[in-house]
Formats: C-alpha cells, structure tokens, sequence
DNA sequence: ATAAATTAGTTGCATCATCAACGATTTTAT
DNA sequence: ATAAAATCGTTGATGATGCAACTAATTTAT
C-alpha cells in the first residue's frame, strides 16, 4: 500500500529518526571503547563548554537544543564525575556558570578524536558536495520545524 | 576555531539529532493538538501494525528499530489504553501476536492524515529532488553506522 | 533421544527527556 | 517606588531507552 511506504519507510521523519539513533550508539561504544565513561548526551554538554567555558545553563540549553530540566540532571552527573563546576554568577544571582574541570580538559584532545573519527566513518561512500547538500537541506527541515515549535 | 565548527554546529550527527528532535516535537504537539493521546514512540509501534496487523514482538522490534524491552513496554501502555491486544501464537508458544482493537482502527485515518500533514511541513522550501538526494545520503549514512553497530 | 544452543518476551537497573510547578532574583511598566 | 512580568535553576511526575539476566519454549546437533 503506497501510503504506508510514504509514512514510514521513505518518511523523512523515519530515516532521520533512525540515522540519529545508529550514529548516538556508535558514538557511545566508541568512548566507551576508548575508555571513556562519558555518554552521547554528556559529550554534548562537553563540547559546548570545550569551545566556550563558563556559560550558563540556559544559554547550554538553548545551544544543545536541550530542556534546561535535562540540563540540571546532566550536570548533576557531570559534576559528580568531577568533570564540570557550578559556580554562581556574582552579577546575577539567578544565573550559575558551568566550568570544566582539569579533568575534563585533560581529555579535550582524545574525545575530539573520538568525535572526528565517528564523521569519517558517516562519510564512507558520500562525496563531499552530497554531504554539504544534505546538511544544508537537513538545515531547512529543522527551521521549518523549529519555528511551528515556536 | 575550526576545530568546534566541525564536530559541532555543521557536523551530520549534530544536525541529524536536532532534526529528528525537532520533528517529534512536532509529532507530538500535533497529535495532542488533533485530541489524541498518542505519542511519538507509541505511532511508531502502530504505524506498522496499520500496515501488517499480528505481528510478533520481535517482529516490531526489528522493523520499529528498537530494543525488544522497549517494545514490550510500549505495548503494556497502548494495551492500558485499549489500543491492542497480546495473542499468544498458538504455533509458537513463546511468541505473542500482537493485534489492533478496533479503538485503534477507528483513529487509523487520522492518525495518518495528522502525520502526511507533518511531512508536508518538512518539505516547505524544499524541491522534491532535493528532498529525494536527502533521502538517499541519510540511507547511505544509517548504512554505514548500522553495519558498524553489529 | 536428549543435551546444548537459540529464541521470545519480561523484568531490574541505570540513564535520559519533557512538562509543569515552584522559589529566588531581576526586569519592566506604571 | 513598587507591583507585575519574566527569567534562572531545581524538583517531581511520567514516559522512554538500552543492556543484561532470567524463564519458558523451540531448534539444532550429536
């Protein structure tokens, strides 16, 4: 039935949905190989502080496209693998600002590697030009549905 | 830095993942919005039930991409909300067949009116070709990762 | 024919997500 | 100046996921 081949298999939703999924459980067994215990969702509250240390939890929020609740429990595990600090911002009391620890930073190099390699291995058989129109397309689809999520 | 361009704002896993979330996002408030209480994973469990009815677990697991425990969770909720049914196979005893009620035939049509909806916003400003090339590299990318992932 | 391996489904454990409500603080509007 | 609105982070409730261990049933291998 030609309806179902268009909602499911060949739905963009659908091959999204399961490209995201296969690409989040490589990336956790490859830390997880390198002897790293650090999650998909923890690296990505990692890699945002490793290029700009000393946000707050909404503005990781709003960047790692995350509910500031999930941002809370994160960190709760990140700061009791002493991995991040959580210190009050002295102009607005409201406001903590999340650092990286030493240990954090001692691992900077080796999870970037991790990270590089995983992009190698999605573009085994895609020509260059194809990856940048689908991450260009990919980028259309999100607006679209971020703005009706408003 | 170059570096954080890279693995972050322009890498495939970063656009995948926010785009996949963003579209359940929209899943999800419009299924609520059109008075159903559906969410996004218990669709994804129905939908290939709307297409083959009485299906074993497994079979739904592999199809829906998912881990055969989280199928069987899923399952307990649509059975609470009257949604299926667990028929043991007579042929096998180990296996179940797993049956829409007619409350989740009833919603068939606009379920699936509420989804092309959906698919219909992704594609705004996108041309059909492009969409299709999409299409194809996010199946060439799943691709590697599945084979990777064993 | 029977022991060993495999398969189907469930459950416990640990992790993560979203939503709504809340307290504390800051901003804005009058 | 002050009352109302908005913002930041936390917490509780609920739903979902993956892995590993387990039971029961079926296949297979000898």
């Amino acid at each position: 039935m030609e309806t179902f081949e268009k909602i499911i298999d060949s739905s963009i939703t659908y091959l999204v949905g399961r490209t995201s999924r296969s690409m989040i459980k490589r990336l956790t067994n490859k830390f997880s190989d390198a002897g790293f215990d650090v999650s998909y969702e923890q690296w990505s509250i990692l890699v945002h502080l490793y290029r700009k240390d000393g946000q707050t939890q909404q503005e990781l929020a709003n960047i790692a496209v995350k509910d500031k609740a999930a941002i809370t429990r994160l960190l709760n595990v990140l700061e009791k693998k002493n991995m991040v600090l959580r210190i009050p911002d002295r102009s607005d009391k409201r406001s903590k600002l999340v650092y990286l620890t030493h240990k954090a930073k001692a691992f900077k190099r080796d999870l970037i590697a991790v990270v590089e390699e995983l992009l190698e291995e999605a573009d085994h058989g895609v020509e260059p030009h194809e990856m940048a129109q689908c991450k260009s397309t990919l980028n259309k689809i999100f607006s679209n549905f971020d703005r009706l999520n408003l």
